[in-house]
DNA sequence: GCTTAATTTGTCAATTATTGACAAGTTAAA
DNA sequence: TTTAACTTGTCAATAATTGACAAATTAAGC
């Protein structure tokens, strides 16, 4: 898969012969919104993921791997990150992890 | 480098003997919302890259690989994201690039 | 051609998130 | 116990994102 999420989202639809208003309504928002979406001139929210994944009978943790590869990308791209950026990162997702494990949890923002 | 970006931050300042209310000021912003971003409570303003590098010295293209990285690390211990997406993320900004190179820029918003 | 559905684009108010600022709290060193 | 350093809480101001609708364009069928 090398497109982009928006590309991919178009795919599917298109694939099994949806139109926008359709693959919109499923997902609770304007077919105008979602053709916006298809063409990268906006983001898809997260929180639909799921919803996108039981439309289409996807798996959602591949949904999500092509989902936040696709953010991360085009933060790249637009930053013009080295690629040395995604070794940095995975070593840093790594310490998080032991951190966490070491000292509990993290906590985040959207996190009680 | 396995630390967060604030305390990477946080390393560099207290190396050099810097209060965080002078780095605030070198910074331009508040020095406790410094302390909240040196913990992980606030995020790294982007635009402060530049000025952070030159405080210390730094090569923007490192700092630039440490922030952005941060921030993709982030997400994906947040999201639970397999590492897959980081190798996915990859052909994706190869992606991007081909595309561009095909069709002319591709705009982002912050872009005239 | 004409008609109608599908898609795209523009705009904007409303919601949501982020930021800057300051006060009040705690910790640490002398 | 005083003073500086740091942390935490709060909140208004600013900025970003979203949802919604109208209008414009494109595509398909007749």
């Amino acid at each position: 898969m090398k497109a982009t999420f928006g590309e991919y989202i178009k795919q599917l639809r298109v694939c099994k012969g949806f139109t926008l208003t359709q693959l919109a309504f499923q997902l609770g928002l304007d077919s105008a919104n979602l053709s916006k979406i298809e063409n990268g001139k906006r983001e898809f929210d997260e929180k639909r993921l799921e919803k996108l994944a039981s439309t289409f009978n996807l798996d959602i943790e591949k949904l999500k791997t092509e989902y936040f590869a696709d953010q991360f990308a085009k933060k790249m791209y637009q930053y013009n990150c080295s690629p040395e950026t995604l070794v940095v990162a995975e070593e840093k997702v790594n310490y998080l992890k032991k951190v966490n494990v070491k000292q509990g949890k993290i906590k985040f923002e959207d996190e009680k």
